[in-house]
DNA sequence: GTGGTCTAGACCACT
DNA sequence: GTGGTCTAGACCACA
């Protein structure tokens, strides 16, 4: 199903949460899609049950999946969705802090605005 | 000379390097100016002296600064500043995630772009 | 008949529970009435047959409902039911930690007070 | 500081959250008081790390808490406290459920709000 | 089988 | 010292 980066700075269960979150709104997972269960998934991954569990609960808390227990996990409605006024912000404070970076290093604005072209061209033809 | 926020995840030490990174690459420190002793940092932000140490080594190793033994610390000339390659892509790297995650939370193409903009040109002003 | 909510992290034996109880209690399933056998029922709201039966199994034992082996379960009379005093805590208590998150969640007395009104007088209208 | 009930129903860590709530919405821990350490917390009430961990994540994911990796967490402002809209619904429901239960159980819609009085009336005063 | 909670103990980065 | 993540393995209620 996907990959992770065991030498990525980034937590196991983000990396996961992270999938999971572009596999859902690009529609690779439909509405209503039963997705692995907790042991399965930590087997499939060689990866601990609570990672993946920890991972799985940060999605439901966040709208992206609902759980019902002794039946399974399931994708749901994109409507359910909350985004987060504060998730919102947070995504912006990383992407300035990006770009802070960047001007830092010597790259010019217009350096920087192509690479955000580039992402933005790349995610929008998934939807 | 600046605020640390403590309810950020952002580590303090970074929090720091990036202040200091802003500060010089916007003039307003100079190459050449002494920017406070460790002791004299920690006491104003009332931090661990340990941390400012780390923020300090760190901002010499990629050449914002220089010490002089015994003298104290100073700007050095922005012409050092290593542009890491490892660096830009680090930094390209974020904001790559900071995008997806816009566009995971349901935002369009458009609102993300607006957004880039937004942010490059704020940045834009400053240097 | 009803509708179960998968999404709710409320079991599903408790959903069911609770729904029989109020459609007996209202009226509008009558003492002696016969109610749906465990594997129509299941099949009904596609859910697991031991599920059904353990909810039916509760609702006898708390004297909502009884089985005549053979024949079918159902409705008891009202004045079967135990008025648990273990239950009547239970509930008790419960209405206690709903009341405590919402003044923790800021509301005021007075809020809280309306929403108690609000709840009842719905209560109230069922009877 | 508190106990837990180990008897209880309520998970450990909900225990926790809720015991914590409650001193900060009482004002008994006042604003930007630290709280005890995960570690010692864990010794004090002979429970694990890790499930401490997890109640104090929960408290500063809805704004009761901050934590500041290598320093400490502390109790935040209570107008960062985020009535989720949600959370509130959350409490009505609990709250109707033991109602219903009560009315079941064939208690009157008075007696019923007089238990409502009472837990406003203790809570309020509180405050 | 499913998810949910908990323990014990380890390792990491930050202060 | 602090919090954050992860593993291994256990037990529970629910379906």
């Amino acid at each position: 199903m996907f990959e992770l980066d065991l030498r990525s700075h980034k937590s196991i269960y983000e990396q996961i949460t992270d999938k999971f979150k572009e596999l859902i709104m690009t529609g690779e997972l439909e509405c209503g899609a039963k997705i692995p269960s907790v042991r399965d998934l930590s087997k499939t991954l060689g990866v601990n049950p609570n990672t993946i569990q920890k991972a799985y609960r940060e999605l439901e808390r966040q709208g992206y999946i609902y759980t019902a227990t002794g039946v399974g996990t399931f994708v749901a409605d994109k409507r359910d969705i909350k985004p987060d006024h504060e998730a919102v912000e947070k995504a912006k404070e990383t992407i300035r802090g990006g770009f802070k970076e960047l001007l830092y290093l010597g790259l010019s604005a217009e350096e920087a605005m192509k690479i955000a072209q580039e992402v933005i061209r790349e995610k929008g033809e998934d939807k």
